[in-house]
DNA sequence: TCAAAACCTGACCAAAGTGTCAACTTATTA
DNA sequence: TAATAAGTTGACACTTTGGTCAGGTTTTGA
């Protein structure tokens, strides 16, 4: 008889069909996921994850301590996101391209990860209580070598002067806007006559409106 | 004695001394958009408004009679701020200082409204659920209407064409994010070394970035 | 095949939180 | 000043919900 597994990994030394601990732990995170999106940490019942997940309750609480340790859990999976798209800002692409490809980049991971999106939006929001000082501090790292290739980029007379930080800004809030807002804006900024603004059309507006404010060569 | 107030307003035909009645709600209505905002509708208790509102938890029920009416009640407060800045948008103006005078505007009134701000955003992302028909009619009213001037603008060569809606969004994504986001900002954006970087100039920087991406005239 | 580890789960708490109520005090008005 | 309406409140009923647990079943490995 086992005592008590204490709702912890088990010290399975091998990687002996680790299958069933994976996919369970896949599945509850994946509900998790769409349910904190939906309600906020404290609106997420627990209850409500295990049924999305198939698993009745108590199994939940036997791989997860906590309602906490499954929202850090849901948390720190988003990170990986974070840069994917920031990748597309390096030195030796022009500046035109890189920003157009990187509003583009975070336009379709935004879309297609709305839910993932729209928690990470939130848990920041909140204050960003529950990432770790490991993932802020990553987050700064990375921002700050793209800060550099923006400068570089204005040293070389490819880019206007601008602050690179406040361009990050403004990029991210309005790639972010098209997630989270999309139903107000769907409600609030159609006309009843316009049936609906171009969402499809997102990325490129974006792109040319910063593009050209940005070019020192005139029109993009 | 009375029987029963049930939670709702007196039949109070004259004005006759409101005072008590009104003071009471609008400190339950201070206290509940603080709350609400930092907790959300689900995270918010309402042992804890009727605490910050110097009240005991019954005699909030006496003038609400749930936490959904105090909820909605807020909301409902929060749109009089949304279109104020709006205002700043109007034909007779060279859109250069129009713009720059809105999003100023939007920026300050963010600023010291955060928590409000905030709460609005919040709910705006949960879907609007608690918005009445009737608001949501408004904000499409007033967009509709800054929409065209805008257009207008276009249509007398005074703006580089672009998309108003998207145009708006673009500017107040931008703005609601230093409300929002100000603290991840502080956190993830800023060097260590750096110490900070400017939100002062937030307006300022998007302003001359959008500007100079629309106006015909060269740089501003 | 058998023991141990991993996994599963119905039933159950204790805490927390929403909303109620009956009785009390204060204000209003005729 | 008396009657009535408005406002106040401690205590409590009821529900939800995070979390536990004892004992069960399945899987693994030797």
């Amino acid at each position: 008889m086992p005592k008590r597994p204490a709702a912890r990994a088990p010290k399975n030394g091998g990687d002996t069909d680790e299958k069933i601990r994976a996919r369970n732990i896949r599945e509850i995170l994946k509900a998790a996921t769409e349910i904190f999106s939906r309600k906020g940490f404290d609106g997420a019942r627990i209850a409500e994850i295990a049924e999305a997940s198939g698993l009745p309750k108590a199994n939940v609480y036997y791989y997860f301590s906590s309602k906490e340790e499954i929202y850090r859990a849901v948390i720190e999976h988003l990170i990986e996101g974070w840069d994917d798209a920031f990748a597309h800002i390096s030195v030796d692409r022009e500046p035109q391209d890189a920003i157009r490809s990187y509003i583009a980049a975070k336009l379709t991971y935004t879309r297609r990860n709305i839910i993932e999106s729209r928690l990470f939006a939130n848990e920041i929001i909140r204050g960003a209580q529950f990432l770790s000082r490991k993932d802020r501090q990553h987050m700064r790292t990375v921002t700050d070598e793209k800060v550099r290739v923006i400068e570089d980029w204005i040293a070389a007379g490819k880019l206007l002067p601008v602050d690179p930080r406040h361009l990050f800004i403004m990029l991210w809030s309005a790639t972010q806007f098209y997630a989270d807002f999309e139903p107000l804006a769907c409600d609030a900024l159609h006309t009843s006559k316009l049936k609906g603004i171009d969402y499809s059309h997102a990325a490129e507006t974006i792109s040319e409106t910063v593009l050209r404010g940005l070019l020192p060569t005139g029109r993009t």
